[in-house]
Order: C-alpha cells, then structure tokens, then sequence
DNA sequence: GTAGGCAGTTTTATATACAAAAAAGAAAAA
DNA sequence: TTTTTCTTTTTTGTATATAAAACTGCCTAC
C-alpha cells in the first residue's frame, strides 16, 4: 500500500522546537534503514529476511523487527509468507510494465491538477528544486560512472515539487510509492550502468514547460521521461527469469 | 497506503485444496477484524487504541496486536503516535473531499482502461455481479432504514468488478483503499439514515453504459455516483468540529 | 533410483517480563 | 484560583522465553 498521506511528518527527531517531538522509536529506526536498503537495492529480490539475522545486524530485538517488516510489506518492498517469514519482494517484467504505466497515468494527473493550481510559492519551489538538481553531477567521475549519492534525493525532490500542488496527499502518497517502486528497479538493473541521455535536458524542458503552463507538453514530456527509464532497465540484459544467454 | 497490490491473495484459509495454504496467523486475524470494525466506522476517529484492552478483547497478547497496528497504519485507519501509541485515524471536512476527489480521478482512468480492454469474461462478471446486486435490498425493512449487511460486499464487489479490467494491480489497491476510506466515512456518517435516491438505477445504468461500451457517459455517471455519496456525507450534521448547532 | 515418511534442527509466531517514557495526580508556590 | 513541580501510576516499546510450525537430512519401502 502506499502509506497513508503523511499526517505525522516523517521526521523523527524535534527540529529544535522547545516543545519536544518524540525520538525515534526503534522500530521506526529499522524501518527507514530497512527500507532505504531494499529502495536502493541493496537486497536481492526474493531473499529471505531472516528476523534474528537481522535483528542482530541492527542490533536489536525480534520485536521491532517484525514491526518494521510489517510496514514494509505494505509498502509493497517486502513479502509476507504467512507463518514462514519475510522475504524481499520479487521483481517481473510484468510488474515494471504494471508500475510504469500507473506511474504514467497517476503523475499525469498530478501534473495537471499542480500545473492548473499554480502559485508562486509552487514555482518559486520548482525553480529552486531545479537549480539544486542540475548543479549536481550524475556522476562522480567525468570518465566513468560513478554514483553521485547526492543526485538522487535532488530528483526525487524535483519530482516531487512538479507535483506537489495537486492539492491530494493520497494521489502524492500513491505517487511517492509508485517512484519507490521505479528506483528500486533501476538500482537493481544496472548498479553502475552510464547514462547515456540527456536526463539534464529532459528536466530543463520540463520545468520550462510546467511554469510557462503548457500543459499537455509538461505531460508529454514527464511521460516520456518516466517510460525511457522503464524502457532502459527493462532492456538491460539478466535483469529478469533467464539471464542474457 | 496503500497496501501493495496484493500478490498473496488475502484468504487466511486453504479453499479446500489438497496443498494445505498456511493458516491465517494471530496478528492476521486481529488485523482483519480491526479492520473490519474500523471500516464499518465502530470507533470513534482520535480514539486510544490501547494495547492491553485490545489484547484482552481478541484474546491475544501484545506483539501480533502491534503487528496488526502496524499495518492498519498503512492503510491509513490508524495513526501512529510515537512513544504514545495508536488512535483511530481522524477525520476532516478536506480529508473527505482530497479522498473523493483523488477517487474520482483514480476510478476515471481504472474505468476507462476496464472498457477499453473489455472482454468475455470481464463483462459477464460484472454482469453477475450486478445481478447479485440489484436482488439484495439495501434495508431489512421497508418502513424504516435497517441496514441489510450483505448489501455492502455486493456493492463493493460491483464496483471492484467494474474496474477489474484496468491492468494494474497497483491501481486497483489504490482504488480499494480510497473505497474503503469512503465507506468508513459513509458509516460514521449516519449509521442509520434512509437513502433517498436511486442507487439501484444508478447502478444499472452504469451496467449499461460500461458494457455498451459508452466510455465518457459511464464515467461521469461514475463520478456522480461517488461524489453524490460524498455530498451526502458532508452534509450530515454534526460529523466534523463543532455539531450542527 | 525415486518417493514417502520420520526424527532433529531451525525459524517463526506468540506470550510474558521489563525498562523507559508519558500521563495522571498531589502537593507546594505564585 | 492558577500555575508549577514532583511523585505515582499507567502505558508504551523492547527484550527474552516458549510453543508451534516449517525445513533438513536420513532412512526405508517400493
């Protein structure tokens, strides 16, 4: 499921305020760890998730693991095997196509409803969002790829901001899940594959579009840009059932 | 959220076949009857959700009890207060409407995909499902509103049925979630009015209007139907803040 | 050689025990 | 009376212990 829209912000720790916010709970702790591994595919599809394995590798009791695992099987990054544990959740071409294609319809949506409602604070946002991302190389390395951490969180929140003034917290939960989804296949496919289009690009054209109101050119263009990336990780070679032989 | 389009299906209980399916475990059994209880609105929204009494309540102990809390969370029945525990998910005059409105436009594009790859069998099911429908009356009684509580899981079922066909089970968990938060408010709303329009030949001309294949038309009626239920919510007095004083 | 079954081991799911945080209440100060 | 502070009680969250189910490997029967 996705989460249900973020009433409780996400954040576990006060911000400072003098009215103290609750620590993070232990239980929470595994969850965001966990999840941040599974997300960036760290672990392989269909693996078992062992609770005292994993409880001693975070350093804690069966208890909160299992809490954690709970919340994870609704977020669609983890499996329940009733009575025989947990594993991590398998991957298909089928279910890339499924994920994509409601990605499409939902951030198209998204995208409309944020572009017709749009305010200064929406764009100034955007803009702003933009700039951090493009500043940010792909790549550590001008010759290789190599993973720049950074960029990552930086698109995600482009994205996000591109349809964050939709005006529903459940259409940007069910959103938010569905790219979960996404990047977790990409990581998966090809780790440290080079990108050979021009993301840059893309984006660029994209924010001229969404802040200039071109509506139906915004949605073209973030389609597209969703189904290139689906088309590449679904081309990459023993990605899925048999490998390339 | 969303729980994740549910690959294991949600039957607790083998069907009878000679490969034994796992027995529903306790954090299961209490997750759905929580569930139940919470959808058909027999909590008060803010209420505590404590423990100890829930334990005491179905017989169990804590650690398949904080399962169950965790995964209702995801569906977004139950709010999770750090370190103070669980209460009944809140409700809201704009909760309501982000809901029907998100509903509106995830139902539009599951719809429309239905009738676009209408087939055999998709239409006889719905057709069935209306029939089992359309011969179960909505009260008990004639004289006075009694709901007749096999007439909301044909309901459901219908309009499952409708937008079966779409193609993406992350959709169709989506909907289901929006569905159920829906027919939560539905309940807290007025647990006993009469209902004073035509459900009966709304249904059937969305029967229509899908199988012939009348795209535009059956979705607005769709949309209708949903925000007609919603308008009826809203309009109770005294479910949000201050009572209809 | 394969299928079936039976002990032993491992792992899951649940119950219970316990520490820490929050809530409630009581007493003192403003 | 209202506010504040300190204790007491309750409840949450976590650790550990235990029962039951699933897996393993070996043995037997065909």
């Amino acid at each position: 499921m996705a989460r249900p829209p973020a009433r409780t912000p996400t954040r576990t720790v006060a911000p400072g305020a003098a009215d103290a916010v609750a620590v993070a709970t232990r239980a929470t702790s595994v969850y965001d760890q966990l999840r941040a591994g599974l997300v960036a595919g760290d672990l392989e599809p269909g693996s078992k998730l062992a609770i005292e394995a994993l409880a001693g590798r975070f350093d804690t009791s069966a208890t909160p693991l299992r809490e954690a695992l709970n919340r994870l099987v609704s977020d669609g990054l983890v499996e329940r095997r009733e009575q025989r544990g947990f594993v991590v959740a398998g991957i298909s071409a089928d279910d890339l196509a499924e994920i994509t294609r409601t990605r499409c319809w939902l951030e198209e949506i998204a995208l409309r409803e944020s572009i017709a409602a749009r305010s200064t604070a929406w764009e100034e946002a955007l803009v702003l969002a933009h700039h951090r991302l493009a500043r940010t190389p792909r790549s550590l390395s001008d010759s290789r790829f190599e993973d720049n951490p950074a960029w990552e969180p930086l698109h995600r929140a482009f994205h996000r901001a591109l349809i964050s003034g939709c005006g529903s917290r459940w259409l940007l939960a069910f959103c938010e899940q569905l790219a979960d989804q996404h990047h977790r296949y990409r990581r998966l496919s090809a780790p440290r594959a080079f990108v050979k289009r021009g993301v840059k690009s893309e984006h660029q054209q994209l924010l001229k579009a969404a802040i200039d109101g071109r509506t139906d050119e915004a949605v073209s263009l973030l389609q597209a840009h969703i189904e290139t990336t689906a088309r590449i990780i679904r081309d990459e070679p023993g990605l899925f059932g048999q490998p390339g032989i």
